[in-house]
RNA sequence: GUCCCCUUCGUCUAGAGGCCUAGGACACCUGGUUUUCAUCCAGGCAACAGGGGUUCGACUCCCCUAGGGGACGCCA
């Protein structure tokens, strides 16, 4: 049988280093096979999916070299790769399901379900939906469909029993049904759900291997059991380790900073990142450390892979990047890559506004633009000395709230991060300028710099919103009964 | 709370019953090269979570405990 594996990223944000991750191992096992690596694109929560994250997804696993044989860029046999694109396909296999008596209309109210699961969690119970809807007569459904009644799609699960999930990696492991929730597969809105969604694609795609995180190893069941309720073959499932954060969280973007752009601004190179996700978990059977795509793919094999979810470390990619950098660049290259990098006229022209007026020599252009093609600031508690009309809570409380208002921005324009702010002061009753005076540390190191919303503007999000980070930490963090504090507040703000 | 997964140096890992006095790498420390720094080189610190089995023999197999993580959405 020929494998083939696809990875599925929700276009509902950055590009996350773990969809890398997994694109990384996915591909890997298909090549080595001289098998078909897909992408495809799982937009079917309408509300937060948009066309400019699946771009910038498909632009960062391009950079890092993860390109795909079948994607929704470049077509392929088993297209369309978009879920909203193969909308009409999913109705029909639903409604097969109705017919067959595996599937049933359901009525429920969100309340009552939110109502349902606090008591049986209250309980001690696992959460699952109580079948309410299944004693429905035909008449009943028939007449509440004619009704136009919002309704949705959910799957029969049984209610005792075990289901045996055969995982590449862990063996077997056993689920009782009782755990698994009676899953909606048609969303009211006429959208299905990724459960019914990825079933239905992963079968007529011919996927193989489902290489997913360790966090779906719980709804494995009830994808097993549509692919019994449908009778297809089930694929192979490799549930790979989670990314973690230092702190062995599950890596978030709290706490790491987790965008591929972020790490391409930094100035790292595609190479040295991919290889550095590919020894997360995985090792060549020499032990080198150091390895391109192609020679991963040679090498590739899914028994080295490492169950333990391994911690991201930046210091060690750094390392990695150097040696990259070192032994794989000639000068002339390294040139080159810099130029490509930021060092370029392009980005120039864009720096020299900002600064014209405020230089008199060429020798003063590197000092006081510095910021704008460095990484993580050097800063400590002492940065914030020349901030005089805000105590110390107060400046942390500006960082975060801002910190906030930037990761929920999308607009990246100066003009609508200066809108940003003004709102904020007003809502805070703050000065702008008080407000601004730590924005001016976090985001240049220095109390005075060029105009600032520009200079945010052309660092980009992400290493705007990871400097604010790193300006909240270097001032001792922001611990869980501060931050309980002031989500409190914040969410006070916006009424 | 319920269920599931995981557990070798601080971190990434090697290890598929005897080759383990547990190896490598990052970080850290020491020394050397270097006008400084970095690179590079040499050396050092440092781990099989705990307890029971199985076995002639357990880091490796089984069980229990503990710890960590994840899932419990009309998100994916």
């Amino acid at each position: 049988m020929k494998v083939r594996t696809r990875v599925a990223p929700s276009p509902t944000g950055d590009p996350h280093v773990g969809t890398a991750y997994m694109a990384l191992f996915c591909r890997a096992l298909a090549h080595k096979h001289g098998g078909e690596f897909v992408l495809r694109i799982e937009d079917t929560d309408a509300v937060r999916s948009t066309a400019e994250s699946e771009a910038v997804i498909l632009d960062s696993l391009k950079w890092l070299g993860l390109d795909w044989d079948e994607g929704p860029d470049c077509g392929g046999p088993h297209g369309p790769y978009r879920q909203s694109d193969r909308k009409h396909l999913y109705g029909p296999y639903a409604a097969q399901l109705i017919a067959q008596g595996d599937a049933f209309h359901c009525f429920c109210t969100p309340e009552r379900l939110t109502e349902m699961r606090a008591e049986q969690m209250k309980a001690g119970k696992t959460a699952r939906y109580d079948g309410h809807c299944m004693s429905l007569s035909a008449e009943e459904v028939k007449s509440r469909l004619d009704g136009n009644t919002p309704h949705v799609v959910r799957m029969k699960v049984p209610e005792e029993g075990t289901c045996l999930v055969q995982d590449k990696l862990r063996g077997e492991i056993e689920i009782d049904w009782s755990q698994i929730d009676m899953q909606v597969l048609m969303k009211t809105d006429g959208n299905p759900t990724y459960h019914l969604a990825v079933v239905v694609d992963d079968h007529l795609m011919e996927i193989s291997h489902i290489i997913r995180g360790e966090e779906w190893i719980n709804s494995a069941p009830k994808h097993i059991l549509l692919y019994k309720y449908f009778g297809w073959p089930m694929p192979e499932l490799v549930h790979m380790p989670l990314l973690r954060n230092p702190d062995k969280s599950k890596l978030s973007k709290r706490k790491n900073p987790t965008s591929i752009n972020f790490y391409k601004d930094m100035g790292f190179l595609p190479e040295a990142l991919v290889n550095y996700l590919g020894m997360l978990g995985w090792s060549m059977p020499d032990g080198e450390e150091k390895f391109s795509l192609e020679q991963m793919v040679n090498q590739f094999d899914i028994n080295r892979i490492s169950l333990g979810a391994p911690v991201f470390d930046m210091e060690k990619l750094k390392w990695l990047n150097g040696r990259w950098l070192r032994e794989e660049l000639s000068d002339d290259q390294l040139a080159d890559k810099l130029i490509e990098w930021s060092f370029n006229r392009e980005t120039l022209l864009q720096v020299i506004p900002l600064i014209k007026e405020r230089v008199d020599v060429f020798s003063e252009v590197a000092p006081i633009s510095t910021f704008l093609f460095d990484g993580m600031l050097a800063l400590d508690e002492s940065s914030f000395d020349g901030v005089k009309n805000l105590e110390p809570d107060q400046v942390k409380l500006v960082l975060q709230f801002a910190l906030w208002r930037l990761e929920a921005q999308r607009d990246w324009s100066a003009e609508s991060l200066n809108q940003l702010f003004v709102q904020l002061a007003e809502q805070l009753d703050y000065k702008i300028r008080d407000v601004l005076a730590p924005m001016f540390i976090a985001i240049s190191g220095k109390p005075v710099s060029p105009p600032l919303f520009d200079s945010m503007s052309l660092l980009g999000p992400d290493m705007t919103r990871a400097r604010v980070r790193h300006a909240l930490n270097s001032l001792g963090g922001v611990s869980k009964k501060q931050l309980k504090k002031l989500d409190k507040q914040y969410v006070a703000l916006a009424n």
